[in-house]
This record gives structure tokens, C-alpha cells and sequence, in this order.
RNA sequence: GGAGAGAUGGCCGAGAGGCUGAAGGCGGCGGUUUGCUAAACCGUUAUAGGGUUGAAAAGCUCUAUCGAGGGUUCGAAUCCCUCUCUCUCCGCCA
């Protein structure tokens, strides 16, 4: 959420960043400064009426404690009442309007980040590795894994549906083995505390995090909370996360931050539930598109002036993960068109999948400056300043679990339709160099 | 699931319809004293939103906020209702 001052005095810069974003500000912003102004007017007066109401009341306790007859403030008091409700009611449907407004808006990309429409204006900012070269033709990981038996994508669908996967035997260890991976390379050598958070969270959390209100049809909702109305907040419902952003985010909602604790680092391992309602036919083979994915973020709570350096810093412990299993990368720049709603400024991170000859997203790390800050109520007291600020947050993907642990699978192929195991990952594996077929499955 | 108790400022804790944004204590900040530390003493110490003065820093003023939302009343931290959360006991359960 963008400051309501801020977006009074610099509109027509806010106009400017919503269309580089391929947004329309007239849709977006509607009346704004019409409903900023009527606000204002409505509190002004339902104030005045409130102080008035105020006087009276101190004179009718006055008059009482001396023993004397109230009962002209009181009438008068009494024939204030209508006007003060309608007044009350009309400034806080004001209030409500300029929220709805605002809290629809997505955060200004930075000046840094390249205007364009669509992924193709993504700048490529580097490149890691070397594709490496195969005497057969490398396939995709869903026919390795399937030859392997430790994929298995027809019973997932049997007892859950599409978009759904089970690891049998050294699948379900590979995938182990990355979490215990990721998290101890983050928690040992990057300075991450690690957190296992709730995978569910309430309403109150997806709003300070910017899935809600805009995009409720993202994610799954528990439907134990009956009557409940989209778009409203409560405490007592239940979404599925869809990232580790969501619960470990809220974790400092509405509290002020010691300055001498930040930057906080935080490291997650969670499962993630998406709908990808509207990916249909997208993404069809493999497990590159879940309804469910294993997934270790990259949390962190800084000072405003520190933000883009610890952006640059999560952005290569994710790297590093990457770096550590050698496998060819490059690092991308989203262009505004791109940018996440809540994101200042993201950086892709893309697999290099020999199977499928192509790069893939395998990490997201993004600046979200004040904005999340803002919608969650997370601050901090600055030092040698009476006002408290709000913190900036980070985030990303430390990493994709899935699919990494497919990159894996279609990077370490052999002709014979083995993989192996890297080296990194050896210890994890209990010692195992190879992920060879086996019956059983 | 059943029965009970509770939720007040950074923390502890009073208040039980009117001058209470809220006693007292702790902590924090500023100061006095002091060779330094400590102690003592004095002062100060919430957030948000309007209006207004100012170039700004900031000031003045009003409004709201005692878990959340509604109600009663001239007036609610205080009375009533609903909800949320916490604690205790019983039941069930990984």
C-alpha cells in the first residue's frame, strides 16, 4: 500500500509508474482526489459535531455535580445525535472508498527497472555456468523421473487431481535432501534464523502480504469459516499459503522493531498452495506447475537505507544455492510490466533444463520497500528520531524445491537414464552417488 | 465439544458510568549531583487522523483509540450483546 499523503502530493508521478506497469491510473485511481477531498470535508465536520457533543457533555456533568438542573444540554445534546451519526457514517464511507483505492494500487517500480510490457522486456543482468553438452538427447524430468520410478504423476492424479505429484523411494529423498541442503547452507554460512511457520494463515496476514484483496482466485481457501465474504477481513478464517512470505512476513505484523535487531533474517521451509486458476493447458507435463510445491524462502526486515544492498545479498544466497549444485543460471531483471503487485524491484533467478532446452524461473527476489511495511504495520524506532518508520521487507526463493530438484534430474542425466546425485547434495543422500531405476513402484 | 476466569500504555498493574489518554511502579529519554560507574533527585515519556501556523524542523488545536465490532446513555475503559484470543478444569485426540 502506498502512503495516502504521498499519493495526494505526487499523482501524477503515481499515474506515470501505473502505466509504465501497464496499468490504467484512470481505472485504477477513479475520483481519488474528488474522494480525498470529500474525506477530509466529512472529518472535518464530523469532528467539529464530535467536539461540540464533547462541550456539552462536560457541562451537563457540571451542572449535576452542583446539583443543578441538565437538562438543556442534554436536550440539545440528544437533537445533535442524528445529524452527528450521518456525518459519522458518511466520513468513515469515505474512508472506506479512498482504502478500496488504495489498497488496489501496486507499488512504484523503481527508476531502475526497465519499462515494458511483458517478460520479453526482462533484462538478462548475468549468466552462471556452462550449459553442459550431452552425447544423446537429453530428455525432460517427467520421462526420467517416470523410467526411474520416482515420479509418479498418475497416482498423484488419482488420489488428488491434476497438478499434483508423489516422489517414491530416492525421489522422496532427493527432495529431502535439497530442504536439509538449503536450509543449512542459509542458516550456517548466510546468517538465517529458521522458522517453520503455520501453513495456514488468516485473511488479515494474505492482505498485509498484497495477495489480498486482488488476488483471492489465486489461492485456496479452507471453508470452515462459514459466510464468510471475499475481500473482508476476518481473524477466524483459513487460507493455504501460497509462499512462506505470507506467514513469515506477518510474523512482525503491527509491531515496532528493535533498530538494533535489523536487518532480520529469516529462512522457511513450507509447502505452497496455488489455485493457477487461469494457467490452464499451461505448463501441462511435469511438475514444473503445481497445486502443491515445496518451497525455502529468504525473509528479511530492513532499514529503508539498507534495503537494496541486502536485496543484492538474498538475491545471491539464493545464487549460491544454485552455485552449489551446479546448475547453469542466469539472473534476470523483471521489467515493470513483470513486477509483482507488492515488488519496488525483482530479480528472477532461471534454471538452465537441458530436457526442455530452455531457461526457467526457479527464484523470485524482491524489494517490496514500505509497501508491504505499510499494509502490515511492521516499523521501527529510528535512532535520534521521535517518529517511528516502517521497516522495508525482502524476499525469495532460496529455493524452488520442485524445481530444483528437477533441474537436477534433467542437468545430472546420463545416457542410461540414471542421474547423480551432485556433489553437494552427497552428504544428504546419505552418502548415495546415484539415482538409478528400481522396480518396485 | 463442555464448564469457568481473563484481555487496560514498552512492561507490571489500578480504575467498576462524568474533569481518565488513563493513578502507581518498572523501563526508556533529558537534566542536576558525581573523578568514573552506581545511587539519589527533578523533568519527560502512546499511536493514528483532521484543522491550522511555518520554507522546513516543529508548534498549536480538535477527534479517535483501554482485545474487535455493535448496543444502552446527555455521557462508556466502566453497563448489555456478539466475536476473537489467552489461561484453568473435564472430554476427545496426533
Amino acid at each position: 500500500m502506498l502512503d495516502l499523503g504521498f499519493v495526494r502530493t505526487n499523482l501524477e508521478l503515481v499515474e506515470k509508474k501505473l502505466r509504465e506497469r501497464g496499468q490504467d491510473p484512470a481505472a485504477l485511481l477513479g475520483d481519488f482526489r474528488e474522494l480525498d477531498l470529500r474525506r477530509r470535508e466529512r472529518i472535518t465536520e464530523a469532528e467539529q459535531l464530535k467536539a461540540q457533543r464533547n462541550k456539552l457533555t462536560e457541562e451537563v456533568a457540571r451542572l449535576k455535580k452542583s446539583g443543578q438542573d441538565a437538562s438543556a444540554p442534554m436536550d440539545e445534546t440528544r437533537a445533535l445525535k442524528t445529524r452527528m451519526d450521518e456525518l459519522e457514517t458518511a466520513a468513515a464511507e469515505s474512508e472506506t472508498e479512498l482504502r478500496a483505492i488504495l489498497t488496489r494500487i501496486p507499488n512504484l517500480t523503481r527508476d531502475e527497472v526497465p519499462v515494458g510490457s511483458s517478460e520479453q522486456q526482462n533484462v538478462e543482468v548475468k549468466r552462471w555456468g556452462t550449459i553442459p553438452e550431452y552425447s544423446f538427447q537429453p530428455k525432460p524430468h517427467w520421462e526420467l523421473g517416470a523410467q526411474l520410478g520416482i515420479l509418479d504423476l498418475e497416482r498423484a492424479a488419482k488420489i488428488s487431481g491434476a497438478r499434483f505429484a508423489v516422489y517414491w523411494g530416492d525421489g522422496a529423498k532427493l527432495e529431502r535432501a535439497l530442504i536439509g541442503f538449503m536450509l543449512d547452507l542459509h542458516t550456517r554460512e548466510h546468517g538465517y534464523t529458521e522458522v517453520l511457520p503455520p501453513f495456514m494463515v488468516n485473511s488479515k496476514s494474505l492482505f498485509g502480504t498484497g495477495q489480498l484483496p486482488k488476488f483471492a482466485e489465486d489461492l485456496f481457501r479452507c471453508t470452515d469459516a462459514e459466510g464468510l465474504v471475499p475481500g473482508e477481513y476476518r481473524d477466524n478464517d483459513h487460507w493455504l499459503i501460497p509462499t512462506a512470505e505470507v506467514p513469515v512476513t506477518n510474523l512482525y505484523r503491527d509491531e515496532t522493531l528493535d533498530e538494533a535487531k535489523l536487518p532480520i533474517l529469516l529462512t522457511a521451509y513450507t509447502p505452497c498452495f496455488r489455485s493457477e486458476a487461469g494457467s490452464y493447458g499451461k505448463d501441462v507435463r511435469g511438475i514444473i506447475r503445481q497445486h502443491q510445491f515445496q518451497k525455502v524462502e529468504l525473509v528479511k526486515f530492513t532499514r529503508p537505507e539498507d534495503s537494496d544492498v541486502e536485496h543484492e545479498k538474498l538475491t545471491r544466497n539464493a545464487e549460491t544455492i544454485l552455485e552449489r549444485l551446479g546448475l547453469p543460471y542466469r539472473r534476470m531483471l523483471l521489467c515493470t510490466g513483470d513486477t509483482g503487485f507488492s515488488s519496488a524491484k525483482t530479480f528472477d533467478l532461471e534454471v538452465w533444463l537441458p530436457g526442455q532446452n530452455l531457461y526457467r524461473e526457479i527464484s523470485s527476489c524482491s524489494n517490496f520497500d514500505a509497501f508491504q511495511a505499510r499494509r502490515a504495520n511492521i516499523r521501527y524506532k529510528p535512532k535520534g528520531q521521535g517518529k517511528t518508520a516502517f521497516v522495508h521487507t525482502l524476499n525469495g526463493s532460496g529455493l524452488a524445491v520442485g524445481r530444483t530438484w528437477l533441474a537436477i534430474l534433467e542437468n545430472y542425466q546420463q545416457a542410461d537414464g540414471s542421474v547423480r546425485v551432485p556433489d553437494a547434495l552427497v552428504p544428504y543422500m546419505g552418502g548415495q552417488r546415484m539415482i538409478e531405476s528400481r522396480a518396485g513402484a
